[in-house]
DNA sequence: AGGGCTGCTGGACACGAGTCCAGTTTCTAA
DNA sequence: TTAGAAACTGGACTCGTGTCCAGCAGCCCT
């Protein structure tokens, strides 16, 4: 089950960590989502994710400072690593922009535990996450300009960006469920774009 | 600067609350705005808020598991206290939908530390705190289908309620300017609903 | 006025989070 | 091979949070 090692991110908390501090890190965000598929966020701390990672928690601590910011870590990796698809510019921009968005929305959609755990961290109020967010509305924001180009104007992406903001944050909540996601998304930007989705 | 008790909500945190309770919980969350003001979020605590109100900390515990949700129910009195307005059916279905999501955005607008601790208190992960979001969640959609009748599809308004979430989101983390709301929101109820703002 | 009930008090307590640092291991390069 | 640097260790420590409870005060009813 475990992904072998690609290519360990080296750009995650702090400027330029090295081979060996690539690698903890690494170890660390794998044994999270160990730990969230195992006992769940609301268990998980950052000392029980040291632990499974094999490593001290100090350690941990100097990567992490808080569970929130690890697990967000978790949503950023992913989404960061994933690879861009070719743009089909013959689909409409409501298809493109669903894509897009659901792209997003799917990161971590193999693991439900996983899931809600992310939304919830991505809304700590710490300054880690708070960068993390905004890393990721941007590339969000770029990916979504890219596929869209000139076909839609600054107010339509504005309004996607908020309703990709507000579904994450229900789901997070509870009032939306994972599931239910892709085709609400779809239908707002069908309706946001104009046309059908697909 | 104190408002003049005009009635005191006794369905806060508890069902029914007597008199004296629903004073003391009204003497809290006045506090709570003030301690805001003078010291921000993150320096308040349950404790410093019980200290100002002149109750003990044990007291206020009894009311609110936490500073989240002592913030979030400043917001959902506001909210729920809120007169509702006399719908206009003369206006477009875009202007009347801009008017609720706005009521709703701009509750907490006279204050700006208020504002910004409320959309972060919001957030919690607190189960306080989801039941009254839940509770906003329920009277906003009331009040949005109210407002539009039968004049918008389901899609419309599933949009806009995911648009609020997102703004306030992006408001509590500081994406998005609380000022720069208003002509956001209206841009978006005119992209979904058709028609121009006002 | 007095008894009883409801709500408030205040201080002790347990708990977890995050910090700190002196000491040890591992890596690197000469 | 060895010195020095970089990274990790482990355990102690502080701090804030939320809980608990035995006692006290204010209110209501007769």
């Amino acid at each position: 089950m475990s992904s072998s090692p690609v290519q360990l991110p080296t750009t995650a908390t702090r400027r330029h960590l090295s081979d060996r501090q690539a690698k903890t890190v690494h170890k660390l965000t794998e044994a999270a989502v160990a730990e969230l598929i195992e006992v769940g966020y609301p268990a998980l701390t950052v000392r029980t994710v040291a632990k499974r990672a094999g490593v001290a928690p100090a350690t941990a601590y100097t990567y992490f400072g808080s569970k929130e910011h690890l697990v967000a870590e978790v949503f950023w990796r992913r989404f960061e690593g994933q690879e861009p698809k070719p743009l089909n510019p013959h689909r409409s921009p409501a298809a493109r922009a669903t894509e897009v968005l659901l792209d997003f929305a799917l990161v971590v959609a193999d693991e439900t535990e996983v899931a809600a755990a992310v939304t919830v961290a991505m809304l700590a109020d710490d300054a880690e996450v708070r960068e993390l967010r905004s890393r990721i509305g941007l590339l969000l924001h770029r990916r979504l300009t890219e596929a869209l180009g000139d076909e839609a104007t600054p107010v339509a992406i504005s309004t996607l960006e908020l309703a990709i903001s507000g579904a994450l944050l229900q789901v997070g909540t509870g009032h939306l469920a994972y599931d239910a996601m892709p085709a609400l998304l779809a239908a707002v930007a069908a309706l946001v774009l104009g046309g059908t989705a697909s």
